[in-house]
DNA sequence: TACATTAATGCAACTGGTTGCATAGGCGTA
DNA sequence: TACGCCTATGCAACCAGTTGCATTAATGTA
């Protein structure tokens, strides 16, 4: 389970509490691993008692719950056995070419405005991937080996939304030609 | 939810059984929509309950348990009424890239033998892609409507396929310069 | 005849992820 | 002061998907 070690190593860049977490989440490492707040609660339940994290009242926690979570030695060890471990490919799971299917068999349905919202959905993603590798990676900046590995995640993101961007094109076009 | 309408699809082609649509489903759409026999089979008593399917003894049963499922007008009624929905895009979640960023935060973890194993078991999923590519869809058969969508939906296998692999030999040409 | 394999269906338990709701303090503003 | 919003945490119920096992019949093979 790879979202306990998606925390750890949140954690790791920066002891956090859930909230900052399921935040930071959105904006970072949450492209490739999404998690709701829920989920990340109970994880970091999990990792304590598992000895892996330690949670202290977050110094400006005032008087709220607020909590603040570090990596003990525990959890760097086990982030460290994992990540060299081998892992399953992700599932190419599309909804919609079961949309597209069931409209080869007994459509037509319609499915081009639908094939239009995706294309721009993807285009929207593109974008803001654009962005944030205009802001975090521009090409005066020095790469060391953190800033290059994280360009290229980056980058991943970026390929996929311009191969899908490709594909809903070519799909749009087959479809002009009935 | 899309296995119960993936599972219509399939029996409009071809009334079946449990066992054959899961056969089916691991050599067609099962590479864009995975399920095992026991989803299968449950979702099928689902479907019959709410009327959108059929089921008989088999023709061929014999003496064995083998039932056939046919769509009921209500299931191509439902197949439509789904098909021209709005759906959510798929979700780029790859534990990989935890890893990846794990090692950039606390690593080296040494990747490469992961980053080559996933490459090439990638290259294989393309292989068997445009394996089915050339026995499918020749270039000198008659593109019909529902041939050049089947078509379509295989493309967007192999052009994804073909990104990570060109992902990842990005990645590991990175690597290499350490 | 015995044994393994494949066809065919299904139960039970579990895990990961989602949804809806609840709580409670802090902060800005009308 | 009252209201709404944001920060922050959590419970409970649910759903989809996974895993392991069990059953029964037919088919092939040593």
């Amino acid at each position: 389970m790879s979202l306990c070690h998606a925390l750890l190593t949140s954690l790791l860049e920066q002891p956090s509490s859930g909230y900052e977490l399921a935040r930071r989440f959105d904006k970072s490492i949450g492209h490739f691993w999404q998690a709701t707040h829920q989920q990340i609660y109970r994880e970091l339940g999990r990792m304590e008692k598992a000895g892996w994290i330690r949670s202290d009242a977050d110094p400006d926690a005032g008087r709220t719950r607020k909590r603040s979570y570090t990596v003990l030695p525990a959890g760097r060890e086990e982030l460290a056995r994992w990540a060299g471990e081998a892992g399953p490919l992700p599932e190419l799971r599309d909804e919609f070419m079961v949309r597209l299917r069931a409209d080869a068999v007994a459509g037509p349905f319609g499915l081009r405005p639908e094939l239009e919202r995706r294309r721009s959905l993807h285009a929207d993603k593109l974008h803001a991937y654009r962005a944030i590798e205009a802001r975090d990676f521009p090409s005066e900046a020095e790469p060391t080996r953190q800033r290059r590995i994280h360009h290229l995640i980056l980058k991943a993101g970026i390929q996929y939304e311009q191969n899908w961007i490709a594909w809903y094109d070519e799909a749009l076009q087959m479809l002009s030609e009935d």
